[in-house]
DNA sequence: CGGCACATGTAAGTAGTTACATGATTGG
DNA sequence: CCAATCATGTAACTACTTACATGTGCCG
């Protein structure tokens, strides 16, 4: 039941509502850890105000509701942070394609992992200035940024990656020289 | 529809029962890249069977059905690898709770953080001599195990984890000094 | 005043989990 | 002979995806 997590800790930084809380899905969060949809949140809502989560603190316009944490939701969304199960979920399409790389033909195996390797590289292109940018601008001793360190996680995530594929190229090319 | 690309891939490696499959899933490429109980396996492998992508190649005792990949399913798996839709499946416990390190409480954060960099440094000490001693085994232009790119993938993984957790720390510790 | 982004919901179908159910062989 | 492991399946429930459905306020 992580999308109540999930959802549980956007509002933890602040109130937000079904709408916002979709869009923010559609960030890196939804690309790198958790993914869902308008139509699991809203009714995911509905059945954390009934279980005393969050409260809708505002009504505006539009029929906008504002979702807010309570304490329970707090303590919850701690006690989850805190306590890891021994099994976690994980499912991974782009991690499962690179456990069956060994299934593709040699010439294959290669194409694919060098297509990893130059997709990395230019996300790590993408990304590294921007981490940077936002460093000049961070005054040490102020808070860190949201998403700063989800940021970082991502751009390691890719130099692995990144580094990975070429150590694999060059561990399947010894098989295959020329 | 990722299970039958996961059956496909281990199939592709030789013949396999449901059973033997299951056990596969609770192995690394379980734990990593994407799960699955005999509850799931068994009808799925129906399914591929009557769409033509495995056969029942052998029926053994206590009633182990042994099934191998046809060509089409061959096919298939090669699709799937080479083709990468634009937005992939993800959903991953652990990554969610980076992402939301920072709805905790600074000191909860610091204690969480040292947790994760504590459990990386556990399994870089417990997966690099097992890699290491793959590698020495392993002469030069033989084929690579199967796994042993996993392997790398999971260990840089590891390496990676445990170096952004390091530099979380530090970045954090410096709002709260001390 | 029209189009777009905001905003929320439900329904139908698929995928996945947990629990139920059963039986065969093998090794001690 | 009995316990563990091998081996396969179904049922009930929960989670997720995709499609359907509807209406509002704001900006140009």
């Amino acid at each position: 039941m992580s999308l109540r997590h999930a959802l549980l800790g956007l509002l933890a930084h602040g109130p937000a509502s079904g709408y916002d809380l979709t869009r923010a899905f559609d960030g890196s969060i939804g690309r790198y850890a958790w993914h869902a949809g308008h139509s699991r949140i809203y009714p995911e809502l509905a059945k954390m105000t009934e279980a005393g989560q969050v409260v809708v603190e505002e009504t505006g316009p539009r029929g906008r509701k504002t979702y807010a944490l309570t304490d329970d939701g707090r303590l919850e969304l701690r006690r989850w942070m805190l306590h890891w199960p021994e099994q976690t979920t994980v499912r991974d399409e782009t991690v499962l394609r690179m456990f069956l790389v060994q299934s593709l033909e040699p010439e294959d195996a290669r194409r694919l992992l060098e297509g990893i390797a130059a997709h990395c590289a230019d996300r790590i292109a993408e990304l590294r200035p921007l981490m940077d940018a936002e460093d000049a601008e961070h005054s040490p001793g102020a808070q860190v940024p949201f998403g700063r360190l989800a940021g970082e996680y991502g751009l390691r995530q890719y130099e692995a990656v990144h580094g990975w594929a070429l150590w694999s190229l060059a561990r399947l090319g010894a098989t295959v020289p020329g």
